[in-house]
DNA sequence: GGGAAATTTGGTAGTGACTACCATATGGCT
DNA sequence: AGCCATATGGTAGTCACTACCAAATTTCCC
């Protein structure tokens, strides 16, 4: 690797972190994409061709952290669907538990701001997708079948890891993440959660 | 209710009609506002009286889908709530089907356009918390434990609705919607679906 | 019907995100 | 050193969206 890749990743770096600094002093709608360049010290085009839109600044972290556990979902394709579904679910926690004041402010940003929570839905959604393409590789009969069946199973999948988020956020501290997760496991095995009926 | 309000409400409409034709047309990046109002033959500042977003225009229709089924769960406080839950995904269903076409493009622009799929997304987010607070009150016992049960609920419901319908749309025609809930219903009863398991 | 009050409308001037493009500077390699 | 690829900064422009104002329209009350 030479010392170009290295210089972009400290630019890269340096631009998100003042950005995040920015947004959480004054606002995401009260700074502007040139307040950021300045403060990195770098022009407004560089930064537009590190990040594509000012919302992408909030939600890089998260997005790293749920790409890890998706792409490492992948890689292991011996376990059972269930355990690599769990461990789906306390990759990201624990990679979200690495920088949680970060985490926290990411929601926070979205709450304040429509777009914001609007892109960071989205980002959430691409992942089910990721997921649930990983899923369907390893499901066999009618395809169309599998993939609803993926479809499905990604989605819950990520409604638990959301939730569960949106708690510990929402928590002053002490809550362990991934107790938290096991609990909506529980539930979701012991059927004490309320589900549409078919009746 | 005076001439005031059927007018309001005949140009609320004229505009979001226009706007939908110049978008399926030409697309939504490619259709300024200006356009819209000029077509809807209003002033663009009338426009952004009626929507505050361009993407709103899009989205109007799924949003009021929506609104009505989760409202009419609201007011019927009596059944099971497995059976409400239901009835919520069969209502929303019935409602899109009153307009495939109009589904359709909006999916459609959906996955031609980031903005328009983020604000799906969150229009999506928006009525699972709606859903979660009407299921909240139902719901007995330790109120934090409640609210994480209601919103791992109301997203597995509105987990089935949104593949039901990404699937729905997808299929050239003939399928019909809610059978195809019945089915995901019947996969999460039986069992069938892969879910993360707590071991 | 007439006239005041409230509401709706169209227009103007501006901000700020984002794009396309170009000239320059910088790092990487022989 | 010198050449090539890439990174950078700046300019000009488009377009979504806001704040504000003056004119037109509807409603209400007499």
């Amino acid at each position: 690797m030479g010392l170009r890749e290295v210089k972009r990743e400290r630019t890269r770096r340096l631009i998100a972190d003042k950005a995040f600094e920015l947004f959480c002093d004054h606002g995401f709608g009260r700074t502007t994409v040139e307040q950021i360049a300045a403060a990195a010290e770098v022009g407004p085009s560089t930064l537009y061709r590190y990040f594509p839109t000012k919302e992408t600044l909030v939600l890089e972290f998260v997005d790293d952290c749920l790409a890890d556990a998706v792409r490492r979902f992948g890689d292991q394709p011996a376990v059972e669907l269930s355990d690599g579904l769990r461990t789906v679910i306390e990759r990201v926690l624990e990679q979200l538990e690495t920088n949680p004041d970060r985490v926290r402010a990411v929601f926070d940003l979205a709450e304040r701001n429509e777009s914001v929570s609007a892109h960071l839905n989205e980002l959430i959604w691409r992942f089910r997708n990721d997921l649930a393409a990983q899923l369907v590789r390893r499901l066999s009969g009618d395809p169309v079948r599998a993939e609803f069946v993926a479809a499905l199973s990604a989605g819950i999948t990520m409604n638990i890891i959301e939730n569960v988020v949106r708690v510990w956020v929402d928590t002053p501290d002490a809550v362990d993440a991934r107790q938290l997760a096991r609990q909506a496991m529980a539930l979701l095995e012991n059927g004490s959660l309320p589900l549409p009926g078919s009746r």
